[in-house]
DNA sequence: AATGAATGAGCTTTCATTCAT
DNA sequence: GATGAATGAAAGCTCATTCAT
């Protein structure tokens, strides 16, 4: 009667609904956006019923606000980590902070998530003041924090380092936004990797010293 | 009080409804969302009954179609005759493009469309193409003939103008995306002309010969 | 174009519906509870779909309290009258009242409500408040005037009238009840006249001074 | 901690297990009603899990009934030995009969299951059937056997005894609707003591001889 | 042309019931 | 015996759409 046999695939289960769910629901609302998402369909996309939602999330909209809370926490940590204790020259900063951006942004569903968020912040407002303050606010604080670096060694060109983040945040949120959107529409899609080496490429040239 | 009399101002509106229902579905498609707006709601803020709507729209889908083409198509012309017709260095071009842009896009609906169909995309395929191929291809091909005249003017250095098209007009489109979005969230609200000017700067800056 | 022909049988329907749903409410509630009872029943009861319930009522809930206050207002009024302008022997008076009652309820839906009121008081807390103040105390001070007026004239032995006045209404308000519960089931149903004249019986003999 | 000393608080458990889950759902049955109790509720208010519920009842209809079953029965049998063996005078029975039965009721649980049967015998005809010939029966012809016992001995005026039973009753019944119905309600409570005083001093005067 | 009462499909949510453990 | 995760039928409610007027 050792402890492993007593744990058994459908015990494990129970603990891994509500990450199935979340996983099925980003999918869902990233896809068809909150008010066309069925929840029978995330519960199937989840192999589950559509009662089994209501055990884990106590309704539609609290399963959206988790949606987004769950996926978005833990990805800032480690960009931040990298901002502040970075050693190399600032465009190598900003060159590594605009691909591992992507990279994580790729990875997890943070991709989806923004086009979420433009899509339904006048509907939850509360959902999108705290995605303001949590993500939005703390990514830029992030940029602002290389560009001063890169002016105090000056290695950039004085800038109005406010101004800038947002400048320079923009094209990388709307590759996640394409990706998202027109994607599938386009004929010659944008090669990510490209599109991401000409905006490092503008913006070391444009705030050189 | 003769039924002559009477006919003008009734004729007037009869040929104005059409228009004041797209704009009543603009305003709340863009608020809202498409599943999420009511056909009443647009319906009372256009002052007329729900059964009038289906007198000029087949149903809430095409609605939204119209809505997206009618207020799309007499945009883009004037800014074509522009850049075709300019004059003067190309920066300048660059600038006059921007800024003549976000004043156009915050005069018409522009401004909300985008972030109506970053959000509907995925539901309305054939419109995003539509959008796609009528909007954002041709907006496109604007800011890469800008780009190309500055590089056949010896004004610009050689740049991959396809890929540089999107990082440029990225910054000025998330402007307009947040403008609808987050805009409302945020404690210190974008200034958009210190942001376009900024952009400029950076792109002239990043651009230079 | 007389105002009676434009004022055809469709648009008359409109003013009824209101009433034909609360009549049909009135029935299912009365008979199956309000947990018990469902929308859909109630709206082919009265002919029309699911959805035209709600354009006249908010919800099931307000539905319900509808149906109460709807059939409880305009009984009392006559009651009172009566009790007040009365010109006959006390004894008199305490009979009519009494069978006067018993028509009313039946004729009305007082008789249904009643039980509707026991049963589901523990749920609609403000609606038991409604009713015990506009219906219950209302009735008791009728009552009451009436015991007061025979003990003033020398007509009743002297009792405690407030509290004797439960007594006498008790069994008025129980046979109303057994009506709409337990009368089906008994093989030997109740005969109100007989019941209503033995219980007057007991009264005038009991109360005579 | 041999297994034998495990076994009878386990045994015990075992045995009240019914009666705790019966006490539970009467409980919640008398406040809510049949269709708007939850087992979830029962259950927990019994301290089990839902589970278990199904263990000892095969549904909730059938839990509903045994309820009212088990809660009856024992109740009446104390009642008819009084009545059949009296030896004081027809007043005084009368006089016993109803404080008894009162003070049977509010210490057992026939108080709310009262109110239950008014309202649920629509939907249960058989347990309303039931409930008649096993309780109302039995306990109406307990009072017509006192009231011919009262005639027969000249105690009592001549009346129809078949009917003045059920205007006996009553008042009693009513005083536990009352109690379980507007009781909360009510801003001077009845009080049941002067309440039953009342009554049976009216019954006493009204059968005199 | 315009209305708005009426409809009913479709969705969210609840909860009695089951069953693997 | 006991559990509680899972189910899915059923009910409340919404809203795009229709159509008699």
């Amino acid at each position: 009667m050792s402890e492993a046999a007593k744990e058994p695939r459908w015990e494990r289960r129970k603990q891994d609904r509500p990450q199935e769910l979340l996983a099925a629901a980003l999918q869902l609302f990233v896809e068809r956006g909150f008010a066309a998402t069925r929840l029978e369909d995330v519960a199937a996309r989840a192999g589950v019923s559509k009662g089994t939602l209501y055990l884990y999330f106590e309704n539609k909209e609290s399963l959206f606000k988790s949606v987004v809370r769950a996926n978005m926490l833990p990805l800032l940590a480690e960009a931040e980590a990298m901002v502040d204790g970075y050693a190399g020259s600032s465009a190598d900063l900003l060159r590594e902070l605009i691909t591992g951006w992507w990279d994580t942004a790729a990875r997890s569903g943070l991709n989806g998530i923004s086009k979420l968020m433009v899509a339904e912040s006048g509907n939850f407002p509360e959902l999108a003041r705290f995605y303001h303050d949590e993500v939005i606010v703390r990514s830029d604080a992030m940029i602002v924090r290389m560009l001063e670096r890169g002016m105090a060694r000056g290695e950039f060109r004085t800038v109005d380092a406010h101004t800038m983040k947002k400048v320079i945040v923009a094209p990388v949120v709307m590759l996640m936004l394409w990706d998202q959107s027109f994607g599938p529409c386009s004929i010659v899609p944008i090669d990510p990797q490209a599109y991401l080496a000409c905006l490092i490429d503008l913006c070391i040239n444009g705030l050189k010293a």
